[in-house]
DNA sequence: GGCGTCATGTCAGCTGCTGACATCACTGTA
DNA sequence: TACAGTGATGTCAGCAGCTGACATGACGCC
């Protein structure tokens, strides 16, 4: 006879997202997460740092693949490092991920303080990519405008992958992106 | 005699700007901003909708410069109309707004929660873009990238407009902004 | 002179979140 | 076998953010 049950915090994440999904964010208290999970309100706020973390943590990963992805690529220019970051980053979303992402991304469109974190984990990625690109020499305004650039190019990459219907793989969703977004940056500036 | 001083609001505003960078954000309870302008918490929650939109209430004008800057503008591929909306949009931030600007993005700066915030107004300013591009008859995806484009060299001219000892004017440093984007987006190497 | 309006105040209450301390199965060791 | 230490969890009290319901009172209008 155990006196816990192993999993406490994948427990805890399941049913939350559970909760939320029909519930809405808001109208699922943490008590009720805890409960749900056998668990107690002050047990989820050791493992979360707060109600919104649950639907984020294990992101460290992905973002370090971003940033072993700067490292690693062969010497190119900024945007070249880029393209190289994005396409080791796929790894992270394999096929049977994509059902999950979708739900999970369901739950926080619905709610803006979800959003507000999952742009703060954005912004913190393009940060630690601006960081790479420095540590490879790229200047500061380069470096900036090259991570942001990236992030936006996976965050509609990511969109159109968890989009109805959409069957293609990550990978190759972001390489369109990419070549799309050099089509409308090469536009030439009018007025 | 009158009962209540005029411009509650704004009275609200400056307590908040003034305790934050005192005491700063977290350190700073609702009840003591409300005290400092000689009112209630409960008041405080009628003017504004959570403890950090007091910073960034009054942001209506400046995305509307931004969409407006996209229906006016003379034919143009994609870029070209966001090129226009962020000149359109650098009458918002004259000189003497410089000194507040800096103070606000110190609070900013120093706390994650308005880190959040304003992520969350600035996606909501690249979404009303991408609706203003599609009015114009862009396509979804070059929209968007070209609405997220934007606001990153928005963000970036910003900062550096911000930074100590920085003197040109915003417009001047965000043309040179989004010519170093389109330098480094066609792949040129830089830095 | 009375009456409605409306910005503000008062009060009670829920929820997110935290610190301090208790519990108790499990583990290693004498 | 006894027993002290460890560590995940529970209990409890309390603060701060935020909200609904209702009260107040100066002002303008008829």
């Amino acid at each position: 006879m155990v006196r816990w049950q192993p999993g406490a915090r994948e427990r805890l994440q399941a049913a939350a997202l559970e909760r939320f999904a029909a519930q809405g964010f808001e109208g699922t208290t943490v008590a009720e997460i805890a409960a749900t999970a056998g668990l107690t309100e002050r047990t989820f706020f050791r493992y979360f740092a707060d109600k919104r973390e649950v639907l984020f943590a294990g992101q460290d990963e992905f973002e370090r693949l971003f940033v072993d992805g700067i490292a690693r690529a062969p010497d190119a220019d900024p945007m070249g490092l880029v393209a190289a970051a994005l396409e080791g980053a796929t790894t992270f979303f394999a096929e049977e991920r994509r059902p999950w992402s979708r739900a999970r991304q369901v739950v926080i469109d619905a709610d803006p303080g979800l959003q507000e974190r999952e742009l703060l984990k954005l912004s913190g990625l393009a940060a630690a990519m601006t960081r790479g690109l420095r540590h490879r020499g790229v200047d500061p305004i380069p470096a900036a405008l090259a991570a942001e650039s990236g992030v936006a190019v996976f965050r509609v990459a990511f969109g159109t992958w968890i989009a109805e219907g959409e069957e293609r793989s990550l990978i190759d969703i972001q390489r369109a992106v990419l070549a799309e977004l050099r089509t409308v940056v090469d536009g030439q500036p009018v007025g």
